[in-house]
DNA sequence: GCTATGCGTTCCACTCAGCGAGACGACGGT
DNA sequence: ACCGTCGTCTCGCTGAGTGGAACGCATAGC
């Protein structure tokens, strides 16, 4: 018998109750049959009908035609983690002041190693389709923010990531740790941190740190539009002035 | 041993550990320690333990100077649920307009029998301190976007709500069913719902529902503001227009 | 200095809540 | 008539979950 585990995490009730909420990640199917559900999240049917349940009772789960969806509640506590609520708010009209001054693509992320997990995104008409999405991640090494972030953060978070799997997002995408060593360097020596098509193609990006006290980054902001109608060098300035005015409120 | 519970919701691993997330509802105090934690949720300490330690381990709950908060997870989670996401995206260039056009604070919410929740909220620099927040709770008896949701709810749902408690929240909150009811027929016809100082002192609100193909409530949009400052009649063409507008793109 | 209080943590014996193979009835498509 | 898939329910087994009690360690009060 090997259930020695100390996987913590995996199994156990709750691990499956998370393992069901987190089916939903797979996303754009608003509605899940149970089955479904339960073969998505790896637990027995009767065990998923048991859980689905509860969490019905619970408000983390609802009916909705023909199927199950994440409920009202989890938006509800969502909304009071305090990582993104203070941040955010405080953020927001900075974010709109620099949404207007550059025309692009405004966003707001916080490090969640070994990604980036955006709070606040502001866009415009005429920007580009980036994959982003508030609440959602992208591996931090491959955007602008992530770089900005990493590149600020303590010793220990930064060769965490730097140990793991560098995931190749697309062709221009740094997956060498030398080279992202490098580029992490000059970014911490000038504060400001750029990708060109490394997440998307045709989508360049600059960044800046949002630091404590200690100089340690809590989030980043940055501006990304097309890479061939964004001037970067001239939206720099504005964004720094941005990152600035917010690492002073945080101080 | 009155353990003869059919009570699904409260007690199970599962309804402890969301006792444990809910706790954090009593806001402000962005960490708590592990102990007052159990005694909010009312788990015994040992169990406390166990279960943050395994919420930890699967982001839903996350160690901080000192204590424990809400991760990232659930902010992730959140974002996911289809009732708001889709929703929301969809209204903000609409709330956006009609912020700039009335210049005053904007909400969008959605009914969670028996309150409403807010999903978005546009703030302005003179705005009154109205006692929303994006993911927070007001009973819908009380506010102008819960009387436009109930006035276009479902028979079933506008019982169940009237037949409940109508706590007082102002002195001003309609708490007599006969006169809700009357108000709710009004609002009915006339596609409207208004609010004078039902839920916050010196704050006036109009309200318009977004309804579905059968004429049923999804959301309801409003526009509040200061009672001596803001004329309600003349934002309320602006305040139509917005709803209809939703209201045929998701007909 | 010696309590007293409150914290996080660990232990452990009890038992009951959770588990899932399997069966069941109801649709719905071909 | 078939078959597949849906949601639901039963039921015996067992091990995951439980919480009282005790521990080690801080800090605060006297």
């Amino acid at each position: 018998m090997r259930s020695t585990q100390r996987d913590d995490g995996r199994n156990s009730v709750l691990g499956r109750a998370v393992s069901l909420l987190s089916a939903f990640e797979s996303d754009d199917d608003r509605c899940v049959t149970l089955s479904e559900l339960a073969r998505r999240a790896g637990v027995a049917k009767p065990t998923a009908h048991r859980l689905a349940g509860q969490l019905v009772s619970l408000g983390l789960l609802e009916h909705g035609d023909g199927g199950l969806r994440l409920g009202m509640r989890v938006f509800e506590l969502g909304q009071l983690v305090p990582r993104q609520r203070g941040l955010r708010d405080a953020a927001r009209p900075y974010l709109e002041d620099l949404h207007r001054a550059s025309g692009e693509t405004v966003h707001l992320a916080v490090l969640e190693p070994p990604d980036v997990v955006y709070l606040d995104k502001l866009t415009s008409r005429a920007a580009p389709a980036v994959p982003s999405r508030i609440g959602g991640r992208m591996p931090a090494h491959a955007t602008a923010v992530g770089k900005a972030l990493l590149a600020h953060a303590s010793e220990e978070v930064r060769e965490a990531v730097l140990a793991g799997t560098l995931e190749r997002v697309t062709g221009r995408t740094v997956v060498m740790r030398g080279v992202l060593l490098r580029e992490l360097r000059r970014v911490r020596a000038d504060g400001v941190a750029h990708e060109y098509e490394e997440s998307a193609k045709g989508v360049v990006c600059a960044a800046c740190p949002v630091v404590d006290g200690a100089g340690t980054a809590i989030a980043a902001v940055s501006v990304s539009g097309w890479v061939n109608r964004m001037q970067v060098e001239r939206v720099v300035p504005a964004l720094r002035t941005t990152a600035l005015m917010l690492s002073r409120q945080w101080g």
